[in-house]
DNA sequence: GACCATTTGTTCAATCACTGAAGTTTATAC
DNA sequence: GTATAAACTTCAGTGATTGAACAAATGGTC
């Protein structure tokens, strides 16, 4: 384990630390393993049956978790279950260039209600049009107690964590997104990057546990990474680390919307494939992603071109993140899961052709339930606060 | 902060975690600021004196830490100084393509001698001629305690920890390093790539405290990068993260010696300048890196035509790293440090250049005591044992 | 030279959290 | 019914920190 000490403001530890991790320990085995009885808990966390005891009754308190159901066994007390209170829910909002979705999740990330408007061009007409949604659907929660809410965003969060600073593919200018949201519903408002928060989503609620290296590659417009190594998220300085999508492939290359050249996701984004669609003769400028999908699907040489050209230069790209990262997986999210068979061998022959003697080549995973990755991260992000470790347990 | 909590072995913890905690804290703190008293350490750690006081007992007690003069105050009591027990030493082993250096450290890394030899071809001459080395290093040591010892290498150390599995430009296969010289020594061996150990050595050493987000990046015969992200070291899958140095910036380049084509350290490392410099037609095969240094300085037009190249180039793949992990700071260590002014400015455009709105530039940063830095890393990776975080203190 | 404020370092009762053993409760099987 | 088994619960014991009170050491002041 390599690590060091944070000494400038190393506050001491007292005999509440122990409580503070444990009880994070058995929060997120209750959520992970639910239903869990007690019994179980101690024998998973290595804890004495006593002190999980505790700490579940002070859990219970707090209304975090519930007593279930008992369960049965060959002999013996039955044990009784305990599950996490799902009447603590959060409200997730997804802001991307074309449609924003505004819904309500459990403290399980399961949705219960979902919305969709299209995203005003105008960063103040939209966050007043969120507002709105979310207060209804806050309304619409009656005793259940709003968590929080979780933002995320095909952009970059600044310093202070409530600005968008880039946002090259949404055209918004630095906006305070937090705070007008904030203090209109009265609750506390996370943002979080898309790609970032598609790893929150695929390590808090896929099953991706004990991967703690991966990163998640977004391809839309755009292309972003999230990279998380470690077992945490690199946010880099500012929040800015995972824009591998402008690093330049090509130095000559055509302007890409960060004002640079050549950069990877001119290269290998849905508009990328468009551009190949048409400059191959193809006509037809109204055309969408998923509409060039089809076409391929339908036989369109041309449209299987287009594809397979933005195949081979995401492959290419993802080639710098194999060598200067070496991630156990690379979660791939985006329309083009949809057509996995004619992107998947494409990009992994790139991938193999990365790894270097010694090593073994990354999974790449498409990630098919797209649309809610975002929104899961989103849901992740304001349970972090509570369930995610403020201090990290060892291997 | 965004961190997810190791589940699966999730051992809870008891009173004695807090106790490792500020032992850590205070050891630490000791080693930064020595000579320090027990009334200060309080002040600084947030921690009761009366908790100090026996801490301190401790690590006295186990020798780690020793009691100085008296200081001297305004008024009151005079304080006892503490330090760090320098009569504890490790022994550092830097293997490189050329020249391989044994040193004797303490542990704050003041080194007390220091043998170079040239690197045998064969790895196991190499071992041999290392064993032999290291063990009159210890005889030498008397009644001084060698905690262990730790050895950087240009490449990459497999998951068991023990073998070195990808140096091209060593060019040993792979061979288990750490058994032979563990057996012979009857010490505890540490082996890590270069780039990793220069990042120890500014982390631990350096005045880097604070910094949680850095890159080194060496460059010699090939480049190495060791990445630090959120105060880890990021070291992937099978260790095998950094290896930016092997991303191909031109899929069409030459053959590099990683079985690929266009590497960046095809087009940037001190190789690739000699090789810029034959191609110019300058003749003199022979010439070694500091010769073109020289030349350029003594107004060569060639080489510093040549040297630029290479600066462009290592430039552009910096890209690579600020845009994807947006470093505070990238270390550069090297031989090319010692003619700053040539390489500095250009680099530092390309890096300003991949700066993307809303975001700032790394700082650049030339290690100019390079050989140190690797042989400083070794004494890091052996002290990381004792003094290193086995949890992290959160900011 | 005695006294005092001041600062360092130590001692000790109180508190908090976990351990581990012993006890309670609740179930099934014979 | 009685025995066995397993899930909780209770409680004394241990280790660590806190915070207040104390002891020691020092320079300045009267």
């Amino acid at each position: 384990m390599v690590e060091t000490l944070e000494l400038g403001r190393a506050h001491g530890a007292s005999s509440e630390v122990v409580r503070g991790i444990n009880r994070r320990i058995v929060l997120n085995l209750i959520r992970t393993r639910q239903p869990i009885s007690r019994a179980d808990l101690a024998r998973v966390s290595g804890l004495q049956r006593s002190t999980i005891s505790l700490i579940v009754e002070q859990l219970i308190a707090e209304n975090w978790v519930l007593e279930g159901p008992t369960g049965r066994l060959p002999r013996g007390r039955r044990p009784t279950f305990l599950r996490l209170n799902d009447e603590r829910v959060i409200v997730g909002v997804d802001i991307r260039p074309i449609y924003t979705t505004v819904a309500l999740a459990n403290v399980n990330g399961q949705f219960s209600s979902q919305e969709t408007l299209s995203t005003p061009s105008d960063p103040r007409a939209a966050i007043r049009s969120i507002i709105e949604r979310v207060q209804r659907l806050i309304h619409s929660c009656g005793d259940r107690k709003v968590e929080g809410i979780g933002v995320s965003l095909p952009g970059r969060i600044g310093r202070d964590a409530d600005r968008l600073v880039f946002a090259p593919n949404l055209k918004w200018p630095a906006t305070d997104i937090r705070t007008p949201i904030a203090r209109a519903t009265g609750l506390e408002v996370e943002l979080e990057n898309a790609a970032n928060a598609c790893v929150l989503a695929a390590v808090w609620f896929g099953r991706m546990e004990g991967c703690r290296n991966l990163v998640v590659v977004t391809v839309s417009e755009g292309i972003g990474t999230g990279i998380f190594l470690n077992g945490r998220l690199a946010r880099g300085l500012d929040g800015m680390a995972g824009e591998f999508g402008h690093v330049p492939l090509d130095p000559e290359g055509p302007v890409c919307g960060c004002g640079g050249r050549g950069c990877w996701e001119v290269f290998g984004s849905n508009r990328a494939a468009l551009r190949y669609f048409l400059e191959s003769g193809a006509g037809a400028s109204g055309l969408n992603f998923p509409d060039l999908l089809s076409l391929a699907d339908q036989g369109n040489a041309k449209a299987k071109a287009a594809l397979e050209r933005m195949a081979h230069y995401l492959g290419r790209g993802m080639r710098m993140i194999v060598a200067g990262l070496a991630p156990e997986r690379i979660v791939v999210v985006g329309d083009l899961t949809r057509s996995w068979h004619r992107f998947g061998p494409v990009i992994e022959s790139q991938v193999r052709a990365q790894a270097l003697p010694g090593s073994s080549p990354p999974l790449v995973i498409p990630a098919h339930e797209d649309g809610m990755a975002r929104l899961k991260g989103t849901i992740a992000l304001v349970l972090q606060k509570d369930f995610g470790g403020n201090r990290e347990i060892p291997a």
